[in-house]
DNA sequence: ACCCCTGTTCGGCG
DNA sequence: CCGCCGAACAGGGG
């Protein structure tokens, strides 16, 4: 499920937590959701703190406790953080409970592709990317997208928005959304890319995420419905723009729909 | 039953 | 060492 919007949409469901105290920590150490993770550390070190703050970066997300604790989690395919009541039993992928006295969070994953990590400590750990430049950062430049295109000059655009350390928060849905409105053809090599269309890219690239964010993330609400994400994954979907039938094929090593007639 | 999947990591190859 | 690709991870839904 999870991108950028849906990544913060579900940052914000802890929300309801923040200035209260964990009185108790519910998780199965054995689980590879923990996978590289001290378990026994996370409970020990956050029982008794209090939930402060949290913040996301393209898909991955920290939650700050007191006392100098960092949880951070990512959602991976099918991770999902909601509320349930304090005595809520924790389901067969709810991998992570935090009781309040109010109110449990939860953390759920059926697949686990997604990560829960910790770290003790009073600067920010050393796998939050702090200082990489996030789309919608004045430090997210024209400059420092041509920079991040030319170091991946023979891959697929497509393969190339899908890096998280260049496209922070971009998957595949949003790809699609991008080139679809750049007007690129997903198989294209960044390398044969002419000027005006990188500033079309990079112009969909703040675009998409900023909408997206705007409905997505605040409410779960629907994009506009002139949006490809709502036709790609229909069998016949159109494009759109000129009401083609879309194309599908696996680009990047992901399933992508694209129109061949408007996207060149 | 069978095929699909909004993500990341790792090993192989050039 | 770098960049690119395909497989693997695991479970649920159509």
């Amino acid at each position: 499920m999870p991108e950028l919007a849906e990544v913060e949409f579900y940052r914000r469901q802890w929300d309801v937590g923040l200035d209260a105290k964990v009185l108790q920590i519910a998780l199965h150490p054995r689980k590879r959701i923990f996978r590289g993770t001290n378990t026994r550390s996370l409970v020990r070190h956050l029982t008794g703190t209090k939930l402060l703050r949290s913040t996301a970066r393209g898909k991955q997300m920290l939650f700050e406790f007191s006392g100098e604790n960092w949880l951070g989690l990512h959602l991976g395919m099918t991770g999902k953080l909601r509320v349930e009541p304090p005595a809520f039993r924790a389901a067969k992928h709810d991998h992570l409970v935090l009781r309040q006295a109010r109110r449990s969070l939860v953390f759920t994953d059926s697949r686990q592709f997604g990560r829960v990590r910790f770290h003790h400590g009073a600067l920010h750990p050393e796998w939050w990317p702090a200082e990489l430049p996030q789309i919608g950062e004045r430090t997210f430049t024209r400059s420092y997208f041509d920079r991040f295109l030319d170091r991946h000059r023979r891959a697929p655009i497509k393969a190339v928005l899908l890096l998280q350390s260049g496209f922070p928060g971009i998957g595949n849905w949003m790809a699609d959304e991008i080139l679809w409105r750049a007007k690129v053809a997903p198989a294209r090599q960044t390398a044969v890319l002419s000027n005006a269309e990188r500033a079309a890219l990079l112009r969909e690239v703040r675009f998409v995420a900023r909408e997206s964010i705007r409905t997505i993330g605040a409410e779960f609400s629907d994009p506009p419905r002139t949006w490809l994400i709502h036709q790609r994954w229909k069998r016949g979907g159109l494009c759109p723009r000129d009401k083609r039938k879309l194309r599908r094929a696996t680009i990047g090593g992901r399933t992508t729909a694209w129109c061949t007639r408007c996207q060149r």
